[in-house]
DNA sequence: GTCTTTTATAAGACTGATTCTCGAATATAT
DNA sequence: ATATATTCGAGAATCAGTCTTATAAAAGAC
């Protein structure tokens, strides 16, 4: 059995710092939007986010630090930015929506969903990867994003 | 490379015709429950669908065939339900959560979501569960269940 | 710069799914 | 049949997400 790439809790983020944040900008000028405030600061959070964000979390924390959004605002722009390919949409049971931006490479990631605690895990798999890309070829659709959850007990909770 | 099984469309029901509501009546009774009338109907009911049904649709149907069940009685035989396992909660865009019965190898599937026309398909890939095998033996947690969502263009959207 | 036009934003009303509450009904044990 | 614990139903309450509309800010013209 081959061993692939794999890793577990957290991103890494450090290298190119803000990339996202400016490559997002520039998308999102090159389909015809203009700049506000609003849209700014949302990007400027995401680009910060190691996981996912619901749009009521990303609007608390961005009233948190003095900039505040309006509900209809962060929803807004998670709508728009979905739509040119930034973030992209993760749903993992509360039947919350939760937004994260999409990285190319580094920073693509599943989740893995505490059953007991709630917790929320990055994770990454090559021969999982491997496995969906042969998958979508061979399905008659066109296969744009997928999504991974897997549920169960965290390394702390199987324990107890 | 090989072909794995590969069903789109269309689970199969038919053998075991009234497996699941049978066993998942007994694995109520072991954990404690009584048997009501609403969690008979719902179970009857969630056996007979080949996929994901939302707590309003279970509503609906069940009160089309003159067994009216309330709101609160869905959510809770659904909360139940997926507490023992017999059901997994699926959520797929549209922030509506749907819920289907977990079956033990033929029936398991995950699902391909058309994001234009907003149509569910079912499909089951080998190669895929396969990967998921092995990707929980190497994480630290203790992974119950998985969820696959493909996001994409169905095949008639495609085309267009 | 100033004006005009277009686009973005804020505030809050509104919708619809989900949760909660609590009294009524039903199942089980005796 | 009675007692007791569980389940159920009806509707109120909550909360994520949507929609509307007036205001503010940006881009472009002058």
């Amino acid at each position: 059995m081959t061993m692939h790439a794999l890793t577990l809790n957290g991103v890494n983020v450090g290298a190119d710092e803000h990339a996202w944040a400016a490559s997002a900008a520039r998308a999102l000028s090159d389909a015809g939007y203009r700049r506000g405030g609003a849209r700014r600061a949302i990007l400027e959070l995401l680009d910060e986010q190691a996981c996912a964000l619901s749009a009521v979390e990303i609007e608390r924390a961005l009233s948190d630090r003095q900039r505040e959004v309006s509900r209809a605002s962060v929803y807004r722009v998670m709508e728009e930015l979905e739509e040119i390919g930034l973030v992209q949409r993760v749903e993992i049971g509360q039947g919350i929506v939760r937004y994260e931006p999409v990285r190319q490479g580094h920073g693509h990631h599943h989740h893995l969903v505490c059953d007991r605690c709630g917790r929320l895990e990055p994770f990454t798999d090559e021969g999982l990867e491997r496995a969906i890309r042969r998958l979508s070829e061979r399905l008659p659709a066109q296969v744009s994003e997928h999504e991974i959850v897997l549920h169960g007990a965290c390394e702390d909770c199987a324990e107890s």
